[in-house]
DNA sequence: ACAAAAGTGTTGCTGGTACACCCATGA
DNA sequence: TCATGGGTGTACCAGCAACACTTTTGT
């Protein structure tokens, strides 16, 4: 079979969003670049998609090659396509955005990218139109959290009530009623309640929960609603 | 500036689903292909990304080439990028969905692309990678639906309340009580009543609505969980 | 007059919010 | 024993589902 002529072949390349929580605040994970253009300037952590690989499988190898971790929850988020978008030259970008415990990464010394977190708030400026592309991480974190169980992804294993509340806190800039928030998570049926109780942050101690896996895939979709108005979420609306 | 050395480029293409509403059913445009190979067989409208074209713009300009109309609801849905979707050569498709009332697209004439409308449970085979493109286009329509007004951009400017409802019936694979129906849908402010009504349908008439555009994109994520708890609704769960 | 579809009234229930209160424990 | 954060009890209220009822009009 002839090849399709006369059309521009391009490069395609993804790039990473990682979210991580370490148990007070949301950051995200950012790398020198260490090539040129741009070279040491703060960027995603990225790769061009290579001749025998989807994109979820490159997605895979760049998140393994920066943090070690595998089976880490990942996601499409969207397709960037402007045709300046790299000066270099015409390359498209389909971005992934990751969830894990920032602890876990904490533990790699091979750090060969010079990583570094970044709370939200605080991001420096980084290369091409990768600020967008968090700004949109960020919205759609939010976005999809209403709905979906998916912020446990940012938890250690073991985790108590308090420190989840923390968690949707720092996401929703918010705060809640710790009585409500308590009934309503464990109303979902998603956590199985331990033995054990973590007395670091106060006296009487708060028990640990894991989540129920089994619950978990079935529940997706039921925990929709979870945050009723959430203010300042959208997903995107693109009407052409 | 130099290239970046030793990468693979590809093409880029994008495909659009498009769906239409005709009043009674819901639809797809599907086309026949018209080169090799599975030339002849059905198939999304697509087209190749262009030199100095972003993907929104190609998808623009695709659709307006099959169908004539400009203005059209239309967003990113995902990226396809298995390496083997395509048997002539590597090519990752950008896939779109559309949302059009299908009336207008009845009138265009000039159709050199043999497309056709099916209805979504009669969809014939497609090629390449498009079931999966259809699939999941008809689960996020099932799902943003049910949190955002974007159905309206199936119907004509002028519709009553009970053909919206007979929209939602269709999409949702169920049947609503039509007096709850009808008060939650003017509670959103999203409605402008006219004076005219629709007798066609009955012999008292309803009265026709127009969309406030005003309040429609304030209002685009206060309209947050229309549908309570809509079955086999899910949004792509992928964790790697 | 009757049938048929549009639209209103009403009631009971669910579940969420606010907030008072009790509990366990370290200092 | 007191301060602190974890967790429970409870009363009120909004919003929704169910369904009976009224309205309008063509035949």
């Amino acid at each position: 079979m002839t090849k399709y002529q006369k059309q521009t072949r391009l490069l395609a390349a993804v790039d990473c969003i990682i979210f991580g929580f370490d148990g007070q605040k949301l950051n995200l994970l950012v790398i020198q670049r260490a090539f040129e253009p741009e070279i040491n300037n703060w960027s995603l952590m990225g790769g061009f998609i290579q001749t025998d690989e989807s994109a979820d499988e490159a997605a895979v190898r760049v998140l393994k090659k920066l943090t070690g971790l595998e089976g880490v929850y990942l996601e499409q988020l969207y397709t960037f396509a402007d045709p300046l978008r790299d000066p270099v030259e015409r390359t498209i970008s389909i971005a992934y955005f990751a969830l894990i415990d920032s602890n876990l990464y904490k533990k790699q010394l091979t750090d060969e990218y010079h990583a570094e977190w970044f709370p939200l708030e605080e991001i420096p400026d980084l290369i091409f139109d990768h600020k967008k592309m968090v700004l949109m991480a960020k919205e759609n974190l939010r976005y999809k959290a209403a709905l979906h169980p998916i912020l446990f992804e940012l938890l250690p294993p073991m985790f108590t009530i308090p420190l989840l509340q923390s968690l949707f806190e720092e996401v929703y800039e918010t705060t809640f009623d710790k009585g409500n928030f308590s009934r309503k998570v464990i109303s979902t049926g998603l956590l199985i309640k331990q033995k054990e109780k973590d007395k670091v942050n106060s006296k009487k101690g708060a028990f640990y929960y894991k989540l129920d896996k089994k619950h978990y895939k079935k529940n997706f979709n039921k925990f929709l609603h979870f945050i009723r108005n959430p203010e300042g979420i959208s997903k995107t609306n693109t009407s052409l």
